[in-house]
DNA sequence: TTGGAAAGTCAACAAGGCTGACGTAAATAG
DNA sequence: CTATTTACGTCAGCCTTGTTGACTTTCCAA
């Protein structure tokens, strides 16, 4: 039934979304996910971390400070599930967990200088590729790019995403 | 060192990539790849699958009669692992299993009725999320996401990638 | 002031990765 | 024809990272 249906968007845009396009689109987004993922991988796997205690690291660096809840939304996990990633941080002096001064029962959450080093390590890997891919698609395509990703995003996330500044274009 | 280091692949292109702005591009991997799964996830869930089930029937669905071996290259997991799942698909009655005729160590592997139609309703879902973010992003952005994603990928799974049809334009 | 809600921690379980070892049948090299 | 290699399946056991349930500590509102 979805088989090549013309786009019945508006009228003047030509997407021709053949289901086996919109597949094609499925597995791009498959195997560059992994792509994605392999260099802080290799990183973290020599020091016997896994991809949880990047994102941990990656969003207390994006903001330093927040509550172990305001984290859990980001990150979409359980509390219990968080504090397992959290407390080996912590105890291996990559992040900082500080009592409340307003709120006592919240914790707020800090990369110590060790953490802010693994963290320039995992993106300066994930950047790496990021920037390849970018300059091999071309500046076009890169906007498309984000375009596209943005669409996906579930609405709250999204929201999330477009409040953090972006450094201008 | 990479801070707002301006594009330096020939000249003309106005990429101006800075941290922030490639961290972006990161973070909506991140988000982007939530929501891509988020669909499937649901219906899984309700049968007591898992993506590692989903990611088995699509490749099956893709290249039907291909060996065991073939899809574990694919998948990128161990023979072990693969196998717990296609145990419980080929238990269930979604996938069969042929031995080769040709070869007879060889496994072909299939969808049955019932999997195809498990097929159809998890990529229905997920086509859905795609196709309405490409009528959101327009044309020009779903051709950038496509290049820079493709970009992305090791080249060995890129190699795979491309050589899969496509449908036309 | 007390009772509920919220934040965080601990315990235990499941899915799905992994390695290593082993068995069997079939193909192939010598 | 024999010996090796290949393809596949399976057992055992481990790790990460998700889950739910029960338990403090702290805050706040009735």
């Amino acid at each position: 039934m979805t088989q090549g249906a013309r786009a019945r968007d508006g009228g003047e845009s030509l997407l021709f979304l053949t289901d086996e396009q919109l597949r094609k689109g499925i597995e791009a987004m498959f195997f560059a996910y992994r792509g994605f993922t392999a260099d802080p991988d290799r990183i973290l796997e020599a020091r016997g971390y896994g991809r949880a205690h990047h994102r941990a690291i990656h969003f207390i660096h994006r903001a330093p400070g927040q509550t172990v809840t305001t984290l859990l939304g980001v990150l979409g996990v359980t509390k219990q599930s968080l504090n397992r990633v959290l407390r080996s941080l912590i105890d291996d002096g990559l992040v900082e967990s500080r009592v409340g001064r307003k709120d006592k029962r919240e914790r707020h959450l800090f990369l110590t200088p060790a953490g802010d080093e693994l963290e320039r390590e995992l993106s300066d890997a994930q950047r790496r590729r990021m920037r390849a891919a970018y300059r091999n698609a071309g500046p076009q395509a890169v906007a498309g790019f984000r375009q596209v990703l943005e669409a996906m995003m579930d609405p709250d996330l999204r929201r999330y995403y477009q409040s953090m500044k972006d450094g201008g274009s």
